[in-house]
DNA sequence: CAGTGAGCGAGCTTCCGCTTGACTT
């Protein structure tokens, strides 16, 4: 008796192996073994959405070993993941081998799914298999089909009425949809005044206290009941006629709740706030650990912990930190994922008592991740930590009221471990750790000063990695294994660049995402995903076939496409109109038009009229240098004999023709066509180099750029040897004479 | 003679989600 197990990683698949015994061969499909080729006609929208799926060159290795097997099995256990992906890739792996082996039983297949991996799971969902699920299956296709759709139909049009090597797709373009709005709302920001006002106190004890003014008179201040100097400067004096006294101490006990255990996205911002690392950088360390088997999967969008891991969780900190920091039941957290598939755990240590000192790995960025997931694992089933909050209310007769908070902990709970990092937070926000001298109802309170402060409203931060994978997942768009693909797509495609981890989008980005939204706004709105994925899962329930979505997505679709195709001219897309005129030829309008390197002022007659600006704000001159240090040009040793300063290069001209030229470009100008030879003076002129040359007829020849001196010597010069046709003309000539 | 663009128009570019590869002396 034999039997095969396949499930999509390898890592896995070794772990099983060890579980189920030696009756058990167990492979991995490394992912999806089939996939629609990156060409057009894919899918065949002519014959009623056709798939035509490939197997890669990459996957044959595998699926070769998966055949081998199967022809030996007696029973076949497809046990990828339970999502929906999952289910396709078992199907994938079904069709294969039907197609592979000849007069195949398919009654010897089965799937199966388990959501962890322990012996009493796995022997679990061997004995209760099920046969696949073909309307989850035709959801993934109808997917996989759409994504397909719309970027092999979007993208064309992008190279056509932008310019070529773009792109454009479901997820990409609201990513740079979420950067460029917020930039939009930037650029557009008025920033407000508005005062705060802070009153210094002495209390009876000698202790001074600051605090915030709450009420005017009794009325109670808003942001901008004070917005400018002189409001400022009139409460002011106001405040400092006043008699303060105690008049309430308030006091109350808050709870703060541990957050859930990483899933994917959470793992990623947390990694860039705590350690600045990138998405990328994340998921590298994270899959090694995952790799040695010391971290569970780490694509995932499952906040739940299994059964044992919860048990081995509670047990560490019961023993690590005493009964009182473990809660009675287990913390249970929900999903704020819209469309989470679930189909593994959260990401946590599989050991519990393996502390980070203790790991042994040899990069510090495992070292450091294993760290910050083994501290949110356990604190996030610690129990809650208690704040005891104090309110001091300062007020004289008129009601003019200060008011100043502190809080002081008084059960640390999970905030013994781990506190979550936040974002974008301002400066004096919390009250934490804020300490409050000591007072009693009634105590009179000496006013020392009154501090007025100015203040604007500040526009919104532009997005860093994390809360880009934040917004976007909040919205259901991208997966767990694409966040970090998602980033490097944007940025690889110019759309984006970051500075300071911050996104900026840089000029070619802003004018694709505002065609996109002019001309494609329901394709690259942000709910288009959420759409689809309503109408996927009555797919998946079997209410709605995948064909007919298809085509009620396809028509409207293709025809904007063919519409925009034809009526949208480049120009109106790339270029704008300034109403200037040109101040080079006084004739021509200038225009902003979208280059190599950003939009840039050029005039209307080019090329007749050459005139050339730099739009101000624009970083066109540092991506030309660093596009330059990229492909840094080979250096000849040469000094230019004309500015001194800098070095000879070699340079290539637009036709692609090799020239040596100053290397201070555009300052200096001076530039040859032959290799300039290091070392060397023109033994004629004294120019401070000789030049390289290749010929046809002499071979290698050494010249001066500016005299007449070559070695070996020019040939006697034509004119004074006789041509044929000079012969024949001699001839005519004496035959007449 | 290169650091921004037009148009003539070859032939090229492109999606999202699963997963980890590695030419061998």
């Amino acid at each position: 008796m034999k039997n095969l197990l396949i499930v999509e990683s390898p890592a896995k698949s070794k772990t099983i192996e060890k579980y189920l015994g030696k009756d058990y061969k167990v492979l991995a499909s490394y992912g999806h073994i089939r996939d629609l080729p990156s060409k057009d006609g894919s899918v065949d929208v002519e014959h009623d959405f056709d798939m035509n799926y490939q197997t890669s060159k990459d996957k044959e290795r595998h699926i070769k070993a998966i055949v081998a097997e199967a022809k030996k099995a007696d029973q076949i256990f497809l046990a990828t993941d339970l999502d929906r992906e999952g289910e396709a890739i078992s199907w994938h792996v079904l069709e294969e081998l039907k197609q592979r082996i000849k007069g195949f039983e398919e009654s010897k297949v089965q799937r199966i799914a388990f959501s962890e991996i322990t012996k009493k799971a796995l022997q679990e969902a061997v004995s209760t298999p099920r046969d696949l699920n073909m309307s989850l299956v035709n959801a993934q296709q109808a997917r996989r089909a759409l994504d397909y759709l719309v970027g092999f139909n979007l993208s064309p049009v992008l190279w056509r009425k932008v310019k070529g090597g773009l792109s454009a797709g479901r997820v990409q373009s609201v990513a740079l949809r979420l950067i460029c709005d917020r930039e939009d709302e930037i650029d557009n920001f008025k920033p407000e005044e508005y005062w705060s006002i802070e009153g210094e106190f002495k209390t009876p004890e000698g202790k001074n206290l600051k605090a915030k003014l709450t009420h005017l008179e009794g009325d109670k201040l808003e942001k901008f009941s004070i917005n400018n100097e002189k409001s400022a400067k009139d409460a002011v004096a106001e405040l400092e006629k006043g008699q303060y006294s105690i008049t309430d101490i308030q006091k109350k006990k808050t709870r703060r709740s541990p957050a859930a255990p990483f899933i994917t996205s959470t793992l990623q911002m947390e990694a860039s706030r705590k350690l600045g690392f990138g998405a990328k950088r994340t998921m590298m360390a994270a899959q090694r650990l995952y790799e040695q088997g010391i971290i569970t999967y780490m694509r995932t969008d499952s906040v739940n912990l299994s059964a044992d891991a919860l048990s081995a969780v509670r047990a560490t900190i019961e023993e690590m930190y005493g009964k009182d920091f473990v809660p009675k039941s287990p913390n249970v957290f929900k999903t704020k994922t819209q469309n989470a598939q679930e189909a593994h755990e959260a990401i946590r240590p599989t050991n519990m008592t393996l502390k980070a000192e203790k790991l042994r790995v040899e990069e510090e960025d495992q070292h450091k991740l294993y760290k910050l997931i083994w501290q949110r694992t356990i604190a996030s089933q610690m129990e809650k930590a208690v704040l005891d909050q104090t309110a001091l209310v300062i007020e004289d007769a008129k009601k003019n009221t200060f008011r100043a908070t502190g809080s002081i902990v008084a059960f640390e709970g999970f905030m013994k471990v781990y506190l979550e990092g936040k974002d974008d937070e301002k400066a004096g926000d919390s009250d934490d750790g804020n300490l409050l001298p000591k007072v009693e109802k009634d105590d009179a309170m000496d006013l020392i000063k009154i501090n007025p402060d100015q203040h604007f409203t500040e526009p919104p931060p532009r997005f860093s990695e994390a809360t880009l994978v934040k917004n976007l997942e909040e919205k259901g768009i991208g997966r767990p294994s694409t966040y970090a693909a998602i980033i490097s797509t944007i940025q690889d495609r110019g759309y984006v660049r970051q500075e300071k981890k911050r996104f900026f989008p840089e000029d070619v980005g802003r004018i694709v995402s505002k065609f996109l939204v002019e001309h494609f706004n329901q394709y690259v709105d942000y709910n288009f995903t959420a759409n689809m994925e309503e109408t996927l899962d009555e797919v998946s329930r079997g209410e709605k076939e995948w064909k007919p979505m298809l085509k009620e997505f396809w028509s409207p679709f293709k025809s904007t496409i063919d519409h925009k195709m034809e009526t949208v001219k480049k120009s109106d897309v790339t270029t704008e109109k300034t109403g200037e005129t040109c101040p080079s030829c006084n004739e021509g309008e200038l225009l902003i038009r979208l280059g190599r390197y950003g939009r840039f002022k050029g005039c209307s007659r080019y090329p007749e009229c050459k005139h050339i600006e730099n739009l101000a704000g624009n970083n066109a001159e540092e991506k030309m240098a660093e596009n330059a240090a990229k492909e840094p040009p080979r250096d000849t040793g040469v000094q230019c004999p004309k500015c001194k300063e800098n070095q000879m290069v070699e340079k290539k001209s637009r036709r692609g023709k090799i020239f040596y030229a100053c290397n201070g470009y555009p300052k200096c100008q001076y530039a040859v066509w032959d290799e300039p030879q290091k070392d060397t003076e023109c033994p004629s002129c004294k120019w401070p180099f000789i030049m390289k040359k290749e010929t046809k007829r002499q071979g290698t020849i050494m010249k001066c750029p500016e005299c007449d001196w070559q070695d070996p010597p020019k040939p006697e010069p034509k004119s004074k040897k006789k041509t044929k046709a000079d012969e024949a003309n001699d001839a005519i000539a004496n035959a007449q004479g």
